[in-house]
DNA sequence: TTAATTGCGGATAATATATATCCTAATTAA
DNA sequence: TTAATTAGGATATATATTATCCGCAATTAA
């Protein structure tokens, strides 16, 4: 009943990526080095992220991943739709069909309170995330990162993306 | 990802557990055919719901499980909690102080915007399911019986439950 | 054209969790 | 005492997650 760790994973690179200027691509050696997570790992990831539509790859010499959007029209949730899918997580198995006084197909017009409310949960679940755009949480890092830091990861960006202008 | 289906299981043994009259008692095997489902398994999810309080246990003969609390006390989240845990599904591994431009403990007074939202989610989530008690449940479902189902499960209960007055 | 770089996709292995079952001990009514 | 019944633990199986690797396609620079 655990989300994966990918989805962590996957915020931050999008939160890396928003830093970017326009045009620019990091490689996902690049981002699992700055991540400090295991590059093989990450490519899952970036690949699903890709599939979604978040990000925009580019192959062969300096490619790499640049957002496919403005930041600020993705949220969480997509983040989180495209690596962890978006199957309901409350399995209904129908069980007031089964035992001896199983209920009839015409006693079981629509989901029951159960289902109904686990629906109703996770569609507030979801509507949360989907309220918080990357930009929100790029402008709250930026906002406890000291002026130092600030210039170590400027540093860093225009040492390792490629397509600057 | 997924939710345990023993919280669809556990849901409706409790829903089950509301219509007895007070002080009366069923046992796992009776729960366990009435829902259709394999009684040693369904037994680890009464345990669970013992634990947590949501149901008494009688041992012995004429032995069984009623619930612990007026049904309008016990909610959808009470029994989720009972089977899931009320641990965090999303995992921060604080990966913002990984990596070349890591931040400082300094820099990380609170969670992130990452982690607020999640945590926000799973509030939000939480409430929605604690504001279904299990007396809405069963008021739900006994609204789309027949009547000849409602004679049917009280004959079953007449027949399988003890401690009746 | 050629070689180097880079992401994509599938295959695979290791680990953790969920699912399902069984057995023994403890408890209680009759 | 005897029969019935749950608690709890040990165990097996299935599924999902986590992690890695390799061959191929695409792209670019030399
Ligand atoms: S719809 Fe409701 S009653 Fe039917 S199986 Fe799902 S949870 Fe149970
Ligand atoms: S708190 Fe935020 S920044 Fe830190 S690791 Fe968790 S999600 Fe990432």
């Amino acid at each position: 009943m655990k989300i994966g760790k990918g989805v962590e994973w996957a915020a931050h690179a999008c939160a890396v990526l928003a830093l970017l200027p326009p045009g620019a691509a990091l490689s996902r050696e690049c981002l699992a080095d700055y991540l400090g997570v295991p590059p093989p790992y990450l490519a899952k990831q970036l690949q699903a992220l890709s599939r979604a539509g978040l990000v925009l790859t580019q192959r062969g010499a300096a490619g790499g991943y640049q957002l496919a959007r403005d930041a600020e029209t993705i949220s969480l949730w997509d983040i989180t739709a495209a690596l962890e899918g978006t199957a309901p997580r409350f399995r209904c198995t129908e069980i007031r069909r089964n035992g001896p006084c199983g209920a009839s197909s015409a006693e079981c017009p629509a989901p029951c309170d159960i289902a109904a409310a686990f629906q109703q949960a996770e569609s507030v679940y979801r509507e949360t995330l989907a309220a918080v755009p990357l930009t929100q949480v790029v402008a709250g890092a930026t906002a406890v990162a000291t002026d130092g830091r600030k210039q170590r990861i400027g540093d860093w960006i225009q040492q390792n993306a490629s397509g600057l202008s």
